[in-house]
RNA sequence: GGCGGCAUAGCCAAGUGGUAAGGCAGAGGACUGCAAAUCCUUUACCCCCAGUUCAAAUCUGGGUGCCGCCUCCA
C-alpha cells in the first residue's frame, strides 16, 4: 500500500507501527451547524481507506473527534439562544444523520473536547514544564520559536509565515505565530477551572490530546482536509512531539477541496451546499460515488449536473447487481460450464486490478474503472440461464468490491401486494397480446416509481 | 513576499517514458410487441514553446491560464 505523505511530499510504502494494526485519527467537525459537501469529502474518503485496510485484514482503530467548544460554537449558541452543550448535542445528532446517509461508518471512538478537559490541562502543563508554552495574562500560548521543527509539515519557516501573517501582532504573544492552548474566560463564556484560571482549551490542543489518549504517542495515520495542514496539523505536531519527543503521526493524508465554479467551497465564501439540502434532491449514495470518482487529492468541482451524471453511473451498477440477484432466484444448481468457467477465471483479475488501484494511494477513480469493467464482463456473460454457482461468484465479487467503497449497499425491498397484482395483470395482458392494456399498466407503475423490464426470464422491476 | 496544487474528448475522470482506462451524454447497430436493461461499433493532434530520449500526456526548462494555504475553514 502506497500513500502520499504530506510530511515527506512523496508516496511511501505504508508500514504500520504495530504489525497488522492501523491506528488512525481524522479531524472531525466543529458541531455548530450542518456539515457541507466539502466537509463530507474527508469523511467519505477516509471511511473508504478504513474499509480497505480492514478488507486487507488489518485491525483498524479509527478515532474522529467532535469539536464541541470554540469561538464558533459560542457565537452560534448565542444566536440560537441555547447553551453550547445543547448546540453540540443537536449538531452531533445531525452529523450522524447525514453521515449515516452517506454510508460513513461510525468511528471506533468519537471523543469530544469538553469531555477531555482534565487531559487537556495535563497536556498543557507538560508543555509549560518543558519550556514550550507560557502563560500570558489568562491565556496559555505555545511558544513556536521554541520548537525547532515548527513548519516541517507545511514546508514553511517561521520568518516567511510571519511576513504573510494577517494576524494581530501587537498582542501579548512572544511570537506572532504562537497559538492559544488555553483561553482565559471572557464574560458569558463557558469555562473550566485550570491552574491558569477559568477558561477553555484552544482548538489545536484537543486533537493532540485525544489522539494520544486513544491511539498512543505515535499513530499511523492522521488525516483531514488540505486546509488543516496549516496551522492545525502543524500545531498538533508541535504540541504532540513537544511533549513526547516522538513522531506524532507516521503518515499525514490530506484530501483536496470540493470547488464550486472552480473556487473552494467554504463557509466563509458562502458558496456551500449542505449535505442536508442535497439530500432533498439526490440519494446521498450518488454523492458518495461522485466523491470517489476522482482521486482524493485532486480538487473536484461540484455541481448538480455532475451529480446527475453520477446518478446514471450508479444506476448502471445497481442494474448489474439487481440483474444478478434476479437471475439467481431461479438459477439451476449444476456444475459450471465452459463459458461460465471463463468468467469465473477472470474474476480474480478484476479483484487484483481493484486492489492495485487502491494500493496506489487509494486511487478510487481507477478502482471504480475496474468495477465498471467487471460489470461489463458480468453483463456479457450472465444473461440468463447460467448456473447458480457462476452467478453467485459474480455477485460476490461485485458486492465485495463495491462494498469496500461503501456502494451498492441498498436492498431492493419488496413490492406492495397491489403492485404485484398489477404486474400480474400486465403479464396476462401481454400473453393476450393486449399491448394497450399492458403499456398503460406499465405507465401507471412508472408514475409510482416502479420501472418494469421484460426479459426472456420474465418481468423484472426496479425502483427509480 | 513565502509555500503548494491543477491544465487529458461535448461533460466528468484515470493514466507519471513505449504512441490514451472508465463513466455520463450523443450517433449507428443487435435484441424487444413497443419499451427498458444489456451487448457491439463510433468520438482525443493529452494548454503552448523549446529540450532530453530510439521513444514523452508522462522527464527538464520557459511560458500561459486557473486555484489553494500563510486568519476560521474539510
Amino acid at each position: 500500500m502506497k500513500l502520499y505523505n504530506t510530511l515527506t511530499k512523496t508516496k511511501e510504502e505504508f508500514v504500520p507501527l504495530h504489525p497488522g494494526e492501523v491506528r488512525m485519527y481524522s479531524c472531525g467537525p466543529t458541531v455548530y451547524n450542518y456539515f457541507h459537501i466539502g466537509n463530507a469529502r474527508p469523511f467519505i474518503i477516509f471511511d473508504v481507506f478504513r474499509r480497505y485496510m480492514e478488507y486487507k485484514g488489518y485491525k483498524v482503530t479509527f478515532v474522529q473527534n467532535f469539536t464541541d467548544i470554540d469561538d464558533k460554537m459560542i457565537q452560534r449558541a448565542k444566536e440560537e439562544g441555547v447553551s453550547v452543550k445543547e448546540l453540540a448535542e443537536k449538531y452531533i445528532a445531525e452529523y450522524y444523520t447525514d453521515a449515516d446517509a452517506l454510508g460513513i461508518r461510525r468511528a471506533d471512538v468519537h471523543p469530544r473536547a469538553t469531555e477531555h478537559i482534565e487531559d487537556i490541562i495535563h497536556f498543557i502543563q507538560q508543555l509549560i514544564d518543558k519550556g514550550l508554552a507560557y502563560q500570558a495574562g489568562n491565556d496559555v500560548y505555545y511558544d513556536t520559536g521554541a520548537f525547532e521543527e515548527y513548519g516541517k509539515l507545511s514546508g514553511q519557516n517561521l520568518e516567511d509565515l510571519e511576513l504573510g501573517a494577517r494576524i494581530d501582532i501587537s498582542d501579548i504573544k512572544k511570537n506572532p505565530m504562537d497559538f492559544a492552548l488555553w483561553k482565559g474566560q471572557k464574560t458569558g463564556e463557558p469555562a473550566w477551572d485550570s491552574p491558569w484560571g477559568p477558561g477553555r482549551p484552544g482548538w489545536h490542543i484537543e486533537c493532540s490530546v485525544m489522539a494520544t489518549k486513544y491511539l498512543g504517542e505515535t499513530i499511523d495515520i492522521h488525516s483531514g482536509g488540505q486546509d488543516l495542514i496549516f496551522p492545525h496539523h502543524e500545531n498538533e505536531i508541535a504540541q504532540s512531539e513537544g511533549v513526547s519527543g516522538k513522531p506524532f503521526a507516521r503518515y499525514w493524508l490530506h484530501n483536496g477541496y470540493i470547488n464550486v465554479d472552480n473556487r473552494k467551497m467554504s463557509k466563509s465564501l458562502g458558496n456551500f451546499f449542505t449535505v442536508r439540502e442535497i439530500a432533498q434532491e439526490f440519494d446521498l449514495e450518488v454523492v458518495r460515488l461522485f466523491m470517489l470518482s476522482s482521486h482524493y487529492r485532486n480538487p473536484i468541482n461540484f455541481s448538480r449536473e455532475l451529480l446527475e451524471q453520477e446518478q446514471s453511473a450508479l444506476e448502471r451498477l445497481y442494474n448489474a447487481k439487481n440483474n444478478l440477484e434476479y437471475l439467481l432466484e431461479d438459477a439451476p444448481e449444476r456444475p459450471v460450464d465452459d463459458a461460465e468457467k471463463q468468467l469465473l477465471d477472470q474474476l480474480p483479475e478484476f479483484v487484483a486490478g481493484f486492489e492495485r488501484a487502491m494500493e496506489d494511494d487509494i486511487n478510487t477513480a481507477d478502482a471504480i474503472g475496474v468495477i465498471f469493467d467487471l460489470v461489463r464482463e458480468i453483463n456479457t456473460h450472465i444473461t440468463g440461464g447460467q448456473s447458480a454457482e457462476a452467478i453467485r461468484a459474480a455477485l460476490d465479487t461485485l458486492k465485495s468490491l463495491t462494498g469496500i467503497l461503501g456502494l451498492l449497499t441498498k436492498k431492493r425491498g419488496k413490492l406492495d401486494s397491489e403492485i404485484e397484482e398489477l404486474i400480474e395483470k400486465r403479464e396476462q395482458a401481454r400473453k393476450d397480446r393486449n399491448w394497450t392494456l399492458a403499456d398503460s399498466i406499465r405507465d401507471e407503475l412508472k408514475k409510482q416509481g416502479i420501472v418494469l423490464e421484460d426479459t426472456p426470464q420474465g418481468v423484472r422491476w426496479k425502483r427509480i
